[in-house]
DNA sequence: TTGCGTGCAAAGGTTTTGCATGGCA
DNA sequence: TGCCATGCAAAACCTTTGCACGCAA
């Protein structure tokens, strides 16, 4: 029997419109939790995150772990991202922690060529890229020493 | 003073050689930690983070988190993997969790134009693409539902 | 001998889980 | 009314850190 097995309740709704409002922007569970806390709709944090693997679970969310021990970040992308045609690629710069959206022709063509080549399908929406951005690059040459 | 700072220990030679051993092979502290000391030659958790984060450091060693509270791997490169004109690039299978090593020109053309056009310095050690290989793909067509 | 390396234990953080209660259908 | 969802607290987990001791140089 497909049972739904999801009720339409307040704390859905609300993480939903949250989300959807800061779209492109990727967010800890506890920054949700304090937004959410602010405007006046409180939803525990547990709750969170039983919603957010929901909705991971549903593809509309990516979640990103930037390090061990640091928070995951989640991030809405609409309810199919993989109908369009031409997604972001994430890079994340290791120096200023932040998730970068970029779009190019080449991402297209790389997930055609591993996908031809290698036979790997990729996952576009977990992928990320881990680097330098143009802003940390120029001040971080060489690896960083301890003085 | 270019001070290098580092003894050469019964732990650091101990990790290295296992390591070493298991090239190829991702890793996590609790399974390094419990092969040496099976091994006879045991070596303290916070001994072995210390020592990861060294060589990680010095780029013979590459550390990949799978997930939020899941362990983060290690896995032996070499030596010098920047020295390398075609180093590997590494995919992660969602499905069987293996680690594969893709060599492919693509891969030099993709971090030339990261930089170029995107002005993204890409970090090779640290960068994963997930997604599913070519034995686990056929059968993972759709999302995977719960019975 | 000097000072880094090691190991134990405890801390620090995120994420998960148990259980009683509340709300959707 | 039935059952899932919620929330609080506590547990579980990986990882880092403080401190005293040991060992390489």
């Amino acid at each position: 029997m497909p049972r739904k097995s999801t009720y339409d309740t307040r704390q859905l709704e609300t993480l939903r419109r949250h989300l959807a409002s800061h779209a492109g922007r990727h967010l800890t569970v506890r920054e949700i939790g304090d937004a959410l806390a602010a405007d006046g709709a409180p939803v525990g944090r547990a709750t969170l995150y039983r919603l957010l693997g929901r909705l991971v679970g549903e593809g509309c969310v990516i979640r990103h772990v930037p390090a061990a021990r640091a928070a995951a970040c989640y991030e809405f992308t609409g309810p199919d991202p993989c109908g369009a045609d031409e997604e972001p690629f994430h890079c994340y710069c290791e120096s200023c922690g932040r998730l970068l959206h970029l779009h190019c022709p080449s991402w297209d063509r790389l997930k055609a060529h591993l996908s031809r080549a290698h036979r790997f399908r990729l996952d576009p929406v977990r992928t990320v890229f881990y680097g330098l951005c143009a802003d940390c690059a120029p001040k971080r040459r060489r690896k960083e020493t301890r003085p």
